[in-house]
DNA sequence: ATCGAATATTTACGCGCGTCAAAAATATAT
DNA sequence: ATATATTTTTGACGCGCGTAAATATTCGAT
């Protein structure tokens, strides 16, 4: 930096204080800076840079699960709207395993980051580990709610999307069932459990509640063997099926397949099946699928805004705050 | 670090060296360390760490598109490999735009990598930009090659692929048309059309390739948009499909349930798909997905075994390595 | 031309650690 | 016990940059 400034003809210091911010010099300092990078081509040393400076550039991403598309598209977004904002984001992902979501904390703490966007695991989230590190680091949680952890919460109004698809179904046809693990990993599935006993009741239908077994990430294995179990013992209470999201759902029509029932609302269709999400695949499955769909756009930005609030705000909020956005009905084919 | 050094009674340069390496400290140093450690929980600065080492233990691993899930899926297997070795791996995604290949091959070269795992865009990549790259920063190339660039490539053998499906097909049916993306981005799609024409020639049989329209990374919108095309103007030249990759399939077998199509072995069935990669999603499509698939633990296995040899050879192999791993057939119901 | 405000320069220190050389301590072999 | 090899300590310097205070320069408006 010394040997660059003496070549653009700039003191160090306000070359340095160009690289933390281009707008904090003069316009004319500024294009002299400029015109002088692109001929030497010198770029700062990013240790040394981050090594002093109380706050790093850097934000962390964190997601459970990379190889769920659902993730992997909401993890885009965030990213761009980072870089756009001038920062620089690391993805993770806790591969669905409490180990590495404890992992990756710690390395993050050790980055300095300027913020981080969390999505944890869920009920395998190690929550103490958590709440100390939101202590450390301002954080804001999306997609899973973590009660009183990190400034703010960002994700999906469960009860709108679980509202919207038996109204629809038992508006349309027979009540749906509702279909899902027995043990759910993600808070949002029970929140969504909890909803459709609730707008069953309010509409004064009878709930009925399917669970089916199984552990881990691989939910459309899980969806498919459950179904399987329940299709060929023919345990399924109603011709209408609301899967809790659409992995599983992905799962249950391959089952289906394999059985030879027809899904969707045709006459030759003795299934209907609806989920939530709106996976990037379930545009593609056969039948199409018939979903409530989250507002990736919407939970992306709102989640990116906030944490930029609480960067500026010093890392603390007036108060915590959680926002969560409602669905959108998606009709397909499925139901 | 000072602070710590006299807490547990050893030198400062000692811990220094503990740090760089355990094992370069003898074993009862490193016990009283380790248990120091434990007591005080004391953590060095990432940053003052890599700013005066020459090398880092950092690795940067770049896919083309992480909500790919092939993408995301090989990318797990890479990261847990590299953190098992003691390395910090740092995941990035160019999103399938060139300018962000390019700007995170900039923002790996300031991280001062151990070495790099890069599978390029493909034909969409500044192929200058990224041949300048491997000259300065250890890089394997993975998936997909780029003559001459980067120490080494590891991907699969396309040929061994498509040979398997086309005689699987040929043998057990009519022969199968080669379905693909006019512009493919990738060149293991060119590969795969070679071994496909070359395949059909050497039994003697007659290759139909079917061209559709389309560009970006939506493959599977692409190819349920042109398999619509093909399909309702009926220009299919054979009953047998074989897709270039199984994104396309999964749209091909939206287009042809939409269109009420029946795909798969059975009497009532019109037409036989199979297809490429073993997408994590091809056993749950309708019918599940005859497949040629990778052998992604190979794949990821060698590609980081090579990096480390490269790594310790100080960045330079004897001469450039290309490895590439043969497929294996999976039969589904699709065909 | 004059003056106050905004901006740039000079000078200097410190961050947390890597690393080197020489000296001291410890382990291993004889 | 002695000699040799290995490891650790001591002391010191430097990495590339952030940052602070005092000083000098430039800018915009009168």
């Amino acid at each position: 930096m010394d040997e660059f400034a003496s070549l653009s003809g700039i003191s160090r210091p306000t070359i340095s204080k160009y690289f933390n911010d281009p707008n904090s010099v003069r316009p004319s300092t500024r294009d002299r800076i400029e015109s002088a990078l692109k001929e030497y081509d010198y770029r700062p040393n990013i240790y040394a840079m981050n090594q002093n400076r109380r706050l790093t550039k850097n934000i962390g991403i964190v997601v459970p699960y990379l190889a769920d598309p659902f993730f992997a598209e909401i993890a885009r977004v965030i990213e761009r709207r980072c870089i756009d904002a001038g920062f620089t984001p690391t993805l993770f992902s806790s591969h669905g395993e409490q180990g590495q979501e404890i992992a990756i904390l710690d390395t993050l703490r050790s980055l300095k980051p300027a913020g981080v966007l969390l999505a944890p695991l869920g009920r395998a989230s190690d929550k103490t580990h958590i709440e100390a590190f939101c202590r450390d680091v301002p954080t804001i949680l999306f997609d899973s709610n973590i009660e009183g952890v990190g400034a703010a919460f960002v994700g999906s109004d469960n009860f709108s999307f679980v509202s919207q698809t038996v109204e629809y179904l038992s508006r349309t046809g027979s009540a749906p069932c509702f279909f899902e693990m027995r043990d759910p990993a993600n808070p949002n599935a029970n929140k969504r459990r909890h909803a459709y006993l609730q707008m069953m009741e309010r509409l004064g239908l009878e709930p009925h509640l399917v669970k089916i077994d199984g552990a881990g990430w691989g939910f459309e294995e899980i969806g498919r063997a459950g179904a399987l179990a329940v299709l060929k013992k023919d345990l399924l209470p109603t011709d209408t099926v609301l899967c809790s999201n659409d992995r599983l759902a992905i799962g249950f029509l391959s089952a289906c397949h394999e059985l030879g029932i027809r899904v969707g609302r045709g006459q030759d269709c003795t299934i209907r099946l609806a989920s939530h999400d709106d996976h990037p695949y379930s545009r593609f499955t056969c039948p199409s699928l018939t979903t409530a769909a989250h507002d990736y756009q919407a939970v992306a930005d709102h989640s990116v805004e906030t944490l930029f609030r609480l960067i500026e705000a010093g890392g603390q909020l007036e108060k915590r705050e959680e926002t969560q956005f409602a669905a959108r009905l998606i009709m397909r084919a499925s139901a």
